[in-house]
DNA sequence: TTCTAATCGAGACGGTACGTCCCGTCTTGCC
DNA sequence: GGCAAGACGGGACGTACCGTCTCGATTAGAA
């Protein structure tokens, strides 16, 4: 469900952007990321792939980072986590780590996720986008699952909740993106071992 | 201490490239690094501020990639964390933490690792460097750090090494690289009775 | 009446190099010849000169040296001299001597011919372009007018038409280009004098 | 008999210029030069093969343009041609054009010749060795020639000699570097022939 | 013979130009 | 108007030379 321009184009007489492009467009687009990454990137190439003129592109996106940007945000919109509510907080937190892998390990995510944080420190619109679009409903996600321990007593009530979601989505996703090491589901195991003992000692 | 092609330099009579120079391309690299990131630096950028003709950057690194990858290990790799050794599980992990967050800190480490970890994916002899040369080292550290405390009975003999180090890294640097949140003494004081609490659980 | 790239263009739906900018290039690259010479003509200072990137150049051109050798060939191709056909050999030599000054005289013609000539020694396909298109037709005029006296009994049968024409051009060429001497009408009304006597002797 | 510098040298108690360096960058030079012509030679690649430092060949001359002036002058100048003195304006013509014919064989010159008149003419020092070291000495012998011709009452008092010059050196010239047709005796006794009448019409 | 200063090789230095690639915009002709 | 194709101005890439400068290591004339 791409959203390209959605806004300000009036319904004139005109043509509209014809959504079979749009998708050979997408498809191209995902597929050179995957292939070449972030950085490597080429509208040019884009194009070529996609059997478009390059005018194609900026006909819906202003820039290259506004393309990827918003093609990566609906990417990961479109498959947001399902509320955990097993009524425990333990299974809780191992159903949201295998949710979490389960994102991780698509290959999109996997391979442009870094490159858009570390674009994002230069560039404040697609900080703000993946902060509000991406981050915020996950830690909400995973807020709730806390806050309903606190509720049943399992955690205490002065928890800090920014701590608590550090630990919960930081170790998994800097083993997934960083170091590349395995995370079965004997990892995930014992990582909800230790958060769980992590969380009812703050 | 920068090393450019510190290898494979025959000691003929011929000319050696010149200290100086290396500094001042060095300097100007590292402040365009700063001032514009990662990715938008440019070898004639850098060229122009250090007054210094293309040629002497290449003369010392095949590739901006190259270049840039160097600059960073090197200046990552100078400040290697003391050995903690406090004689506690709890002070020891306090002054890891206190260390990691010094050198996360550095702008210059901030503004870049995250470039080199995104590119790493596509660039394998960079991910060798970053593995070898800034990873491994740290988590060399943390090791002694944990296994001190299984020698000492602080921690289970059984300990998983690798999901250990994972909880001690990941938070931190997530919170400084991605999410930006603040990270005072009162937090670190929180993150150490939460890792100490999750340890003792593995 | 410049002609790059006239060949091999599938007449698509595509772009087409703008003649506009094919003329800001030409005149720039005339412009920055007769000031700088052959040799010292840049393509960063031609594209300069034009306001135009130095790609416009590379798509039409594939190197410096085809660009100017096109341009001068296309140059001197446009004003081919016109046929001599006065019905007697001596006023035929000196229409032909007074057309051949009058394309020497051109700056840009003595500027750049020798340096072609010279460049050609070292590039077969510049010396194709030379023999073909430059040198063949004005040869051929020369030859019509030898011929036509040879019809008319005004020079020998047997007349040995290299060696004629080689007197015809070299004296001339070889004065303008060379030693830069005054080649008045007086200068070439004794030149004619010179060749007439002396091809009556073949 | 390589003359570089030979001005101005205090004769300190220090080291002179080497005579082997000079005969090793000398031939590599014109081997450089004869190879790859005047356009492309490189002192780079003059230094490389000589197997000599580059400042070696600046310490000789202050330029490559003036390195190769004055390389291409000593050569030229030590074979100068012999005055024809057969008594007979004939046959001294015929023994300076096979002297001619057989400088201009010499690939050294042919090769060369021409970018330095192409150059010559961006280069006023350059112009004014050849004019005086080159072409003046060979003029003084063809004028020579002629002059005793005019003595023995052969040719006209009235002659214009700048134009018997040009007709005597300039067909022969073209047809060996221009056109580079074949230039052998029977060439030279028509060209003879040729000249002997237009000389007498002048 | 010893001193000493310019030479030597090698090649780094600041520059300028080369020819290539990509960005984001513009142009052309078809639908 | 959208569309495919691709030319456009601009700017960075990495390479090749130019003529100068910097090293130690010869090498020879003057003391």
């Amino acid at each position: 469900m791409p959203t390209p321009k959605q806004s300000h184009q009036p319904p004139t007489g005109g043509a509209t952007l014809r959504p079979g492009v749009t998708e050979a467009i997408t498809a191209a687009a995902l597929a050179e990321l995957v292939e070449r990454g972030y950085a490597r990137l080429s509208m040019d190439g884009v194009a070529r792939r996609a059997g478009v003129g390059k005018a194609a592109l900026y006909r819906r996106w202003p820039t290259k980072q506004t393309m990827l940007t918003e093609l990566i945000r609906d990417r990961v919109t479109e498959e947001l986590p399902p509320q955990p509510a097993t009524g425990a907080l333990r299974s809780d937190l191992r159903e949201l780590l295998t949710t979490f892998r389960a994102q991780l390990r698509n290959p999109l995510v996997a391979d442009v996720a870094l490159g858009l944080i570390a674009e994002a420190r230069h560039d404040d619109a697609l900080a703000e986008v993946l902060a509000v679009a991406v981050a915020a409903p996950r830690r909400q996600t995973a807020r709730i699952v806390l806050q309903n321990a606190v509720d049943r007593g399992e955690l205490p009530p002065g928890l800090d909740m920014t701590l608590g979601l550090d630990l919960l989505i930081a170790p998994l996703a800097f083993r997934m993106l960083v170091t590349h090491d395995a995370s079965g589901d004997d990892y995930l195991d014992r990582l909800t071992d230790a958060l769980e003992a992590a969380l009812r000692a703050l």
